[in-house]
DNA sequence: TACATTTACGAAAACGTATTCGCTGTGAAT
DNA sequence: ATTCACAGCGAATACGTTTTCGTAAATGTA
């Protein structure tokens, strides 16, 4: 390994000198710097993290906390998708990426002394139990933080749109005619809160009045829970014209009960999704949702926790809400008066 | 930030002392030993691992390398799902996890320079173009490494076993009877190429001769290209009666394109797809299709790893064949001679 | 008793870097 | 001629550990 004593030795100049130019530093001469420069990339020289961590307190590294309960949380398309942004951005910007656990070794740390354990700059919050006291020790720690989809006090969050997203489809729905409008929703979460009292603004609005059995709960990402909640709404005396579902994969259970009753999408009931992965734009009939802007939620989680960490002292927190986009697809048959 | 110095003074004991007692050294006394690491952790001492890797050059941290060609990496089940596991059973064994790129800050590195950099003590290596010099010069560093699903001389592979995976699909097929067996395969990469010959051995051995437009080429995860296969397939003068698709996801399109033609699945024409993912079981019909175990890779790719890292001296590389499973489905119509 | 071994601990150096402060020489200003 | 400012550089220290080696006392051995 070549250090910086080996490009010393090697040109003459002190230690203070050659890691001055290599930081380009202005108290160093011109062709000094240029020199040492050369020198230390033909001698293929390359900083230590672990030393100039060691000194400098930076380690130009970012935790990812999230926890995946039932092991699946990088599976799920919504946060991998938005990790992955993040990740490129965080690259973009000169950070590592570290992913932030439970244990390390046999010491069972806290999050909080994780990141303390490894430096880490700032930490962005995802996908956790927003009630975990370790949760909150590290969101109130000096540590920088920012969380996804979630508020909280003096930690800036980057939050998807739900409650437009919801306004959207319904006022999509309502607009292709449909009055009797179901909706399933995923757990209690403040996502889904979000959701739901963006279906009853909505609705309200329009003056829709929404019997209490057109609200249905299930879970997110599964098929099962839907293909339930929506059997119960298509053998109701009443039911509903369109069934909104809590995200795009779930309906896959709806569309299964769908056709058990012999029902065929859209003609004999009207359904939208909510996401817009992949899957939705190949599935047949192509799903009208709701696009999460995935992307720019995990670019926007980056920046602005590495602006928190820059500048640590001026920063303020704040909320930055993230707008998704309507998609239309052939799942809502347009209602004729 | 308290160090073993503050533990030094406050016990009267020397640093060395305490580093070595907070290491459970046997050189320290019982009696000593317990006092310190006590005081240690009334005083809210955590170590620094910056410092400590400095020191000992054991970073306990696990570099992943994966390109994510259309910035989908994450967003890919298989993979994210093998990475998750891997993540997990690394983390039981203590050790991070950090993603390792083309870029940190300003300084393009190669990747063998950001391994460096950040003292990955290992790297995992999945998804990437194995042509690249920049991941033959990392695979060739004295870094331990591990390739999924790609052999590489001199380092552990672990591997999906892609030509048992298509053997026992195709016998599965054959079993129900079919003779007449599409395969659409995937982009041209090592595990495609084990999938085809998988195709090929295993029909010989069943004495079916395959017509050469019965191997269709597609992509990976895009059911266009599956779908528009599939058309070709279901057009001919002498069509299969069952066709294989090279992932379950992919499947979407063939779905599609086969209701296009009026025709329905199993009845009018069978078919299988590949990966096992949760999609599959959830679709109508369900998907008869090969379950990877993409949870084993994962695990195995830590541990051996991991192995690798500590017996860095006399670990010897191998390569590791993970089976996965058949799921048998309703895709697939028995016909009856 | 005399010697060897072990136990329990400390002094000091080292890992590779960044930074503070001081020194020297040059040229400009007084 | 004297002072001053400043550019360009080096010595020394520090970051928090681990580790080697040494030493003194305690214990064992003959």
């Amino acid at each position: 390994m070549v250090t910086i004593k080996d490009i010393s030795k090697k040109s003459g100049y002190s230690t203070s000198t050659v890691s001055k130019a290599l930081n380009s530093s202005s108290e160093i001469g011109e062709e000094t710097t240029s020199l040492i420069q050369k020198m230390a990339s033909e001698m293929g020289y390359f900083p230590n993290a672990a030393a100039r961590l060691l000194k400098t307190n930076k380690s130009n590294n970012l935790g990812v906390l999230f926890v995946d309960e039932m092991q699946s949380g990088l599976a799920h398309e919504y946060f991998s998708s938005v990790l992955n942004s993040f990740k490129v951005e965080a690259e973009r910007l000169g950070y590592d990426i570290t992913f932030i656990s439970h244990n390390i070794g046999n010491l069972n740390m806290t999050y909080y002394e994780h990141c303390k354990y490894r430096n880490c700059d700032g930490v962005v919050i995802a996908c956790v139990d927003f009630n975990d006291t370790r949760v909150i020790e590290l969101i109130q720690s000096e540590i920088p933080t920012i969380t996804i989809d979630h508020i909280f006090n003096d930690s800036t969050s980057i939050l998807s749109d739900n409650l437009k997203g919801v306004k959207d489809l319904v006022n999509h729905i309502y607009d292709y005619g449909h009055r009797k409008i179901a909706f399933i929703h995923g757990e209690n979460t403040s996502v889904t809160q979000r959701r739901i009292a963006g279906f009853h603004k909505a609705c309200n609005k329009l003056n829709i009045t929404v019997p209490d059995y057109y609200i249905k709960p299930a879970r997110y990402h599964d098929p099962k829970s839907s293909g339930l909640a929506t059997k119960e709404l298509l053998e109701l005396k009443d039911p509903p014209t369109c069934i909104m579902y809590p995200d795009d994969f779930s309906f896959i259970g709806g569309m299964n009960e769908i056709e058990n009753h012999g029902l065929s999408i859209p003609n004999d009931i009207s359904v939208a999704g909510y996401d817009g992965i992949y899957l939705s734009q190949v599935l047949r009939p192509k799903l009208s949702t709701y696009k999460q802007n995935t992307e720019a939620l995990g670019k926007y989680a980056a920046a602005n926790l590495i602006d928190a960490v820059t500048n640590k002292k001026t920063y303020i927190p704040k909320q930055i809400w993230v707008e998704g986009e309507l998609l239309v697809g052939n799942s809502i048959k347009k209602i004729e008066f």
